[in-house]
DNA sequence: CCAAAAGTGTTTCCGATACACCCATGA
DNA sequence: TCATGGGTGTATCGGAAACACTTTTGG
């Protein structure tokens, strides 16, 4: 596309379509799984909530690049877990125009930022999943695809751990698992608190740190970190490494 | 968009950039997996063999409606299984502008098809997957990351299907899984003949039609469908079907 | 000293893997 | 009838899942 300094439109001899990105957000709150979105300030869906997201501009040096763009202007969110989720590109997704979106699925630690709005956004709050409104465009479709690949990679990458600060406890990161997972009341293999240890650190990379959590009310669990360089040589000889 | 009828190009207030859709169509010959490529007709990389694809257009009323589009112009390939492999969107991919490409990975009966070129396209050839030439663009990282996902995919569902006919026997479909996992020769796990039987039918959604192939060598091996059905129901109750 | 939560250890049992054997077919 | 490839059956071994018990901590 060509800038025509007269008319300052871009111009093009071919149709192309708008480009957007967008994020899904999940933040653990201890308990629930969240998702971050933001009022919508500007036309169409003028106040309805929606992911975050925008336009691809010509100085993102890439699709990831404008959600991060992105995310920092309109809630703050920043140095997280990204990860490409899929691509929408039906007729009819927007009431403008042909917009094409690149959707995001994100991990973070929800209490390390302060989220604010800004910008397109008016505002920007945390929505545990099973209590989200009504978004604007495909937006809740889009959700469900994520949340449905986050349940896929839990099993087989260590995602947890991006949801909890660096140092985590066996219990903490035991409810995340149920938390996403949410398996019945009476699945014992996932939900018994004494195996869950063992199959984590079977997995070989997660490491005691040796020192434990102060001021519980009851016994105080050790922590743990996520030993990257671990996973990195056993994701590279081709191990399964199963959950 | 629009379309300004007195210079004939289209027109926008904010840049787009342009969006194209290429396909990784993988094939198997009953030994090695084989890649279908195009050689370029046009300008740039003219003369190189390249992923089949090109731009979305309009009148498409998804991406996946112009990978169909594109395939069905450029090799003759219709009726296929397809799944969304990734978005690329680096800046630098095409030399005339920037180009956002939304990837494919396809599973066909190899010769089902009589490929033939056509349009942009010189030639359509098959490419056993080791022996691959120079592609333009990025489109050898593309390949990359497609293989990579078919290696994942197999574990999990039932993708060795789409590369043979309706009905298959065990021998062959034991041979795709070999040519895509390529498991160390004294690795009984999966090389034992004896064993996938076994662990296929468990699956749960592999058939036995009663018929046998007739005019083999040697003894004559039955032959079996996939169970659409039952695969559907099994996934949708969240049954783990592991290989 | 009690209750609640975390940690360690043990046993059982299923199911994948490895192995042996028999069958069908064309040459 | 023999060679080759295909099919059926079985024993074993490991490791996940279910279970029991001890330890720590604050109130």
């Amino acid at each position: 596309m060509i800038l025509n300094e007269t008319t300052g439109k871009w111009e093009s001899r071919y149709w192309h379509p708008a480009v957007t990105v967008d994020a899904v957000v999940f933040g653990f709150d201890g308990e629930k799984l969240n998702v971050l979105l933001i009022e919508r300030g500007g036309e169409p869906y003028k106040g309805a909530w929606a992911l975050p997201g925008g336009f691809i501009i010509q100085t993102d040096k890439s699709a990831q690049d404008a959600v991060y763009r992105e995310l920092h202007e309109e809630t703050n969110v920043d140095d997280i877990f990204l990860e490409e989720l899929e691509t929408f590109s039906d007729e009819g997704r927007d009431p403008r125009e042909r917009v094409i979106t690149i959707a995001f699925f994100a991990l973070v630690v929800k209490d390390k930022y302060i989220i604010k709005g800004g910008d397109d956004a008016r505002e920007a709050k945390w929505f545990p999943i099973d209590k989200l409104p009504e978004l604007a465009f495909d937006h809740n479709k889009i959700i469900d695809v994520a949340l449905e690949r986050l349940r896929q990679r839990i099993h087989f990458e260590p995602v947890g751990f991006h949801l909890l600060d660096k140092e985590f406890t066996m219990p903490q990161l035991h409810s995340i698992y149920l938390a996403i997972l949410n398996p019945p009341a009476d699945d014992k293999k996932l939900r018994d608190r004494r195996n869950f240890p063992k199959k984590m650190l079977k997995l070989g990379y997660i490491r005691p740190t040796g020192k434990k959590i102060t001021g519980n009310p009851h016994r105080s669990p050790a922590l743990y970190t996520f030993d990257e360089e671990a996973y990195k040589t056993a994701k590279k000889i081709g191990m399964r490494l199963e959950f």
